[in-house]
DNA sequence: TGTCAAGGCCAT
DNA sequence: ATGGCCTTGACA
């Protein structure tokens, strides 16, 4: 809420973990992030909807589509390329149900030849052309500009926003920005403010489900829920517009849910 | 088997 | 707490 605010210089990067009860209205949205998913044996969560594979369809996260939908049956999409079609005709609403908020197939996997692509990774692009897994494990992490390492939690990105994720949601860490929720997160600067890193996490499309809750490991996962991304305004080529304070209204994962510790 | 995304380990 | 590297394991 606090957008728009210059960042007092007196605070340079600081982000602090209150307590989930400790409700941090204002700054960070992290607070308000509600879900549910239950986990089985299979690392298949129970959505409202069938189970569907993740894939990194769509899955440059922040300068991606609108929406982070997975939406095919086979998640070994290992050397294909990706096109997508400019037909959104339906703005996730965030209203609805997020975990129903899956509805047209914005991706569609085609051959394409591995001729003349663009390097560089923008919305317009991967809205209006075909994109190879190539292309987009050669781009930036789209939460922190670093080397994508593969495809974590439902996007390509880096090894240490892999980590960073998962710790987070692991071990259920709460933090707050301090300095209005609108730190740039950057490769020199992701450290400095876990709370806006987390929160982009998010915006670009990490998918709190892809956390195992029993810890299992290998295999692979199924989970389709999507929470709908903020509409991030077709037209807006960066992840990096402030977040536009919409207040999901989603169940809370087990996850992250509470945690009493105060870490900082 | 190979792939590769998820969790684990551990030096910084 | 971070992040690079390792191990795991369902699926193709
Ligand atoms: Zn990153
Ligand atoms: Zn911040």
């Amino acid at each position: 809420m606090n957008n728009g605010a210059p960042p007092p210089p007196q605070v340079p990067f600081a982000s602090l973990v209150v307590p989930n009860n400790c409700s941090t209205s204002g700054s960070s949205t992290n607070n308000n992030i509600h879900w549910s998913h239950v986990a089985d044996n299979n690392h298949q969560w129970n959505c409202s909807f069938p189970r569907i594979p993740p894939s990194p369809d769509s899955a440059l996260g922040g300068w991606s589509t609108p929406s982070s939908n997975l939406s095919r049956h086979n998640s070994d999409a290992s050397q294909r390329s990706f096109s997508s079609s400019s037909n959104n005709t339906t703005p996730p609403s965030p209203s609805n149900s997020p975990l129903l908020s899956h509805n047209r197939v914005v991706n569609k996997v085609e051959d394409y030849g591995e001729g003349d692509q663009p390097e560089v990774l923008l919305s317009s692009n991967l809205t209006s052309q075909g994109i190879s897994r190539q292309q987009l494990i050669n781009s930036p992490c789209p939460i922190c500009g670093d080397r994508i390492s593969g495809f974590h939690y439902g996007i390509f990105s880096c090894e240490s926003c892999k980590g960073f994720f998962k710790r987070t949601v692991q071990n259920r860490k709460n933090y707050v920005c301090l300095r209005g929720a609108s730190c740039h997160v950057a490769i020199a600067t992701r450290k400095k403010c876990p709370a806006c890193r987390f929160d982009k996490c998010l915006r670009v499309g990490m998918k709190l489900e892809a956390i195992r809750e029993d810890r299992t490991r290998g295999g692979r996962s199924t989970y389709a829920c999507s929470y709908a991304l903020p509409p991030t305004s077709s037209g807006a080529s960066h992840a990096e517009s402030v977040q536009q304070s919409q207040p999901p209204t989603w169940e809370i994962p087990n996850l992250l849910k509470l945690s009493n510790e105060t870490f900082y």
